[in-house]
DNA sequence: ATGAAAGCGCTAACAT
DNA sequence: ATGTTAGCGCTTTCAT
């Protein structure tokens, strides 16, 4: 690989010379310019990065670790923040944990070693004690999974106002009967959806039950849990609080053979191009994909520009996208419903035909 | 920062020893091993990978670049080499060149001003020439699109092959009029799967009309076009040469109101979790990922250490996954199919109820 | 407008 | 078994 010095003898120049030629530092004559650029040509000469970035103690290179690059939400995410870092003239060091809480030390660390002026993150967990750590010497900014106290700068949606307004809506289609999927109680993030679901409910004079909250973990039988938890309540209307759960439902619901969406609806979180494949049409309470990465990257670029020292918080609202897969509740079901025994709100004044 | 001066200092030792300590270059004391390593977790020293690189003229690192980072089959494929680089002690720099050639080349020249040891590219192209050049100093392995001419090492898939074996499985179950969806001629790929499905058609004794072959494009109106074409040739079965072209053709069904899949089958190319969310359950040609991607590791590795001088190219076999998209075609479809005026094959001993 | 030289953090060759 | 030092390729003073 030819190296800066190549490219001086062949020009005839000092290396300083070819350094501000290509870089800009300060003024070169035109044909010196010119000598230069036409060295680099003919020598096929690209800048060593980790020399300059050696040098300058700068590297014009963020990190970014998400948790799984093969979920269609993470990787929208990623594009939206590659194309803002781009736009901003930085390159952007992209790297999946696998959801695996030390493989994503394990990167954390190889980005700081690599220099990385800062790094986009979201973690596995809440708020790990790691990235404390590494926040007080290089700026870090927590994205989408936000739960838990640290002083580290945060993007994020308001979770518990966007379950409560998708639950709001199964109930304005007649729901009484809803079960909520999840994944996790340990995320934050979830913990607060399903308290907006509860308010939801509480809100239209419907008892919570926390059976109705259906932890499905991330094994590959959950098809097999939500199943027997349909069995079970017989809900009329499914909200899957994470998309990969929507998938997990729409398996439940066929292998069970109930009419769809006649029968059982289904409201999903996070929107995904994918899903079109679904019929009928998803519905879902849609994360601003595009505003969370360019936010995350404007939070990061603050603190490495130093405007900003307090920690920053950002909560965005999510929107409904109504699609197809929620019906009206039949009347046929509200009969049904008020004779249930555990249904959790059989009791109150919803069911009216 | 902490460098490894102030490890040394704190530890009272050399910077040699605090490297040796370290990267075990060579012996250290037991108790000297200790000061150094207490001393590096008091200071939560981290080794700078740029000075190291730059000064072992090896990053241990590759880079890879794939068109989309968005579509599930290049996310897959990321994830098996990510997996198979890090078991060999490799990390890789990931970019997404979003299909833009301009892009990729710029991804290119950044992984290469960053050193990378060698880099595996998924190329929006085939055989680009700019990689031809770097493929002279840095060992390139192109993976997935692999057509062109040049001295790289290649892995990819029998194309040829495994479209002649989708299609010849539509033919099996009778049907004779099948549409394929293609995205672009440009890469040999799909040119390949083209010429598959011209011999199996051919084989069979049918005639191969290239008006059957459906250009899609990368608009977002793709499903009118197919819908035209389906109007215009009343398929019995479509063979969708892309995964996200079996999106379209999906979306193209419904919007026709086709009984599906009694009425018109779709076979997909390419394997995807989320397929799993249409119903019936997509067939497809699958491509093995995760092998892809080893041996893409391996060529790369190979290359790397020396073992090889000569280009390698390692064709891998598909295999047929075969669920529910695809019915025999009706009976009341082969008479038609007689009488059929733009029907290319209709003359042949086709139909014979 | 240009050149010479120091030094970023690290490893390895040469010391002892 | 450990220390000293040159140098990886670059930018940036300090010269001229």
């Amino acid at each position: 690989m030819p190296t800066i010095r190549d490219v001086a003898r062949l020009a005839g120049v000092s290396i300083a010379t070819v350094s501000n030629a290509l870089s800009g530092g300060r003024h070169v004559s035109p044909q010196v310019r010119e000598a230069v650029l036409a060295a680099v040509r003919e020598l096929g000469y690209v800048p060593n990065r980790l020399a300059r970035s050696l040098r300058n103690r700068r590297s014009q290179t963020i990190g970014l670790i998400v948790p799984d690059i093969t979920n269609p939400f993470f990787s929208s995410l990623v594009k939206s923040i590659e194309q803002a870092a781009r736009a901003r003239g930085y390159q952007v060091l992209l790297c999946s944990s696998e959801e695996d809480a030390l493989l994503e030390y394990d990167l954390a660390l190889a980005l700081i070693s690599r220099q990385v002026d800062g790094m986009i993150v979201i973690p596995t967990q809440d708020a790990p004690r790691y990235l404390q750590r590494i926040g007080e010497k290089t700026p870090v900014v927590l994205l989408d999974r936000i739960g838990g106290e640290d002083g580290l700068d945060r993007v994020g949606v308001d979770n518990l106002q966007a379950a409560r307004r998708g639950t709001e809506y199964l109930l304005s289609q007649g729901h009484r009967r809803i079960l909520l999927l999840i994944s996790t109680l340990e995320l934050a993030n979830i913990r607060e959806r399903v308290e907006g679901y509860q308010a939801a409910l509480e809100a239209a004079g419907i008892g919570f039950d926390e059976r109705w909250v259906v932890p499905c973990g991330r094994g590959a039988d959950t098809a097999r849990v939500v199943e027997k938890a349909i069995q079970k309540y017989r809900p009329s209307a499914i909200f899957a609080a994470t998309n990969r759960l929507s998938l997990v439902a729409v398996q439940a619901i066929r292998n069970l053979n109930l009419p769809f969406p006649e029968r059982i609806s289904l409201l999903g979180f996070d929107d995904f191009e994918w899903s079109t494949l679904l019929q009928p049409y998803l519905s879902t309470v849609r994360q601003p994909l595009e505003e969370m990465g360019q936010r995350a990257i404007q939070l990061l670029l603050e603190r490495l520009e130093g405007v900003r020292s307090g920690p920053a918080r950002v909560l965005l609202p999510c929107e409904l996208a109504v699609r197809e897969s929620v019906a009206p509740v039949a009347l046929s079901m509200r009969r049904k419903e008020v004779r249930s025994k555990d249904n959790p709100g059989g009791s109150a004044k919803s069911a009216k035909p």
